[in-house]
DNA sequence: TCCCATAGTTCGGAACTTCGGAACTAAACG
DNA sequence: CGTTTAGTTCCGAAGTTCCGAACTATGGGA
């Protein structure tokens, strides 16, 4: 296929960050391949709570994520192992990640609070 | 008019925010606002660089933010005043907004310093 | 080797969002 | 009351996102 494109870390945008997290499943992708360390296959993820997010949709997700510098892509035989960028993220953008996780982190708690999610 | 819609802090999604921060030019409008401390127009951020944002738009994008949970927006006589949130948010999502002003400021530092896109 | 299964990507159309000009509303002031 | 200034709403065009169907790449058997 082609070769997965990734952005050199100082090309990496603010805007595309905040792009990709805006999104929360995005951010629950990204959240899991960040706290899993360093690998996880797209299809690991498809499930998401109660909801199932088609291939398709699952696929540019990965993009979106990849091309905003989040992620790094390597095909491994048949399946994607993806591992986060933090360390550079953060080296480039100091505590910017670790702010919006907790971000996320924290009205996950208020809501569970009330309802189910 | 209509009465202004601002949403209680708690309310306050951390994607929505990461929504109305990913347009670069939003988050030069909030990053003026909230130098500013406590007060600007719509007017005086329609020349913005070399373009000129058009009023419709600006105002869509003071709604983004407005209902992001940025910023505060009051009538006062002709003109509206804006505020920025900034403490209210700080206290729901602390080191959120440092740290996506800084990584705004410090990409645009990278891209003055040289090179350019 | 060929065929199949599995994991992801691309295509394309429907649904949604954003942009911006023209028309509108609200307040201030003569 | 008419005009000016500041901002909002409306609406069509342009762009983006979503997701099913068709496609591509890789690995494993017969």
């Amino acid at each position: 296929m082609r070769p997965l494109f990734h952005p050199a870390i100082e090309d990496v945008q603010p805007q595309a960050i905040l792009h990709a997290l805006s999104d929360p499943r995005r951010a629950v992708i990204f959240a899991r391949i960040r706290s899993a360390g360093c690998v996880e296959a797209c299809s690991a993820l498809s499930a998401m709570g109660d909801q199932i997010i088609p291939k398709s949709s699952l696929s540019s997700h990965f993009k979106v994520l990849r091309e905003a510098g989040l992620i790094h892509c390597e095909r491994h035989g048949v399946e994607m192992r993806n591992r986060s960028r933090c360390a550079e993220v953060e080296s480039r953008f100091p505590g910017l990640l670790a702010a919006i996780m907790a971000a996320y982190a924290s009205s996950i708690d208020a809501s569970a609070c009330g309802t189910g999610e």
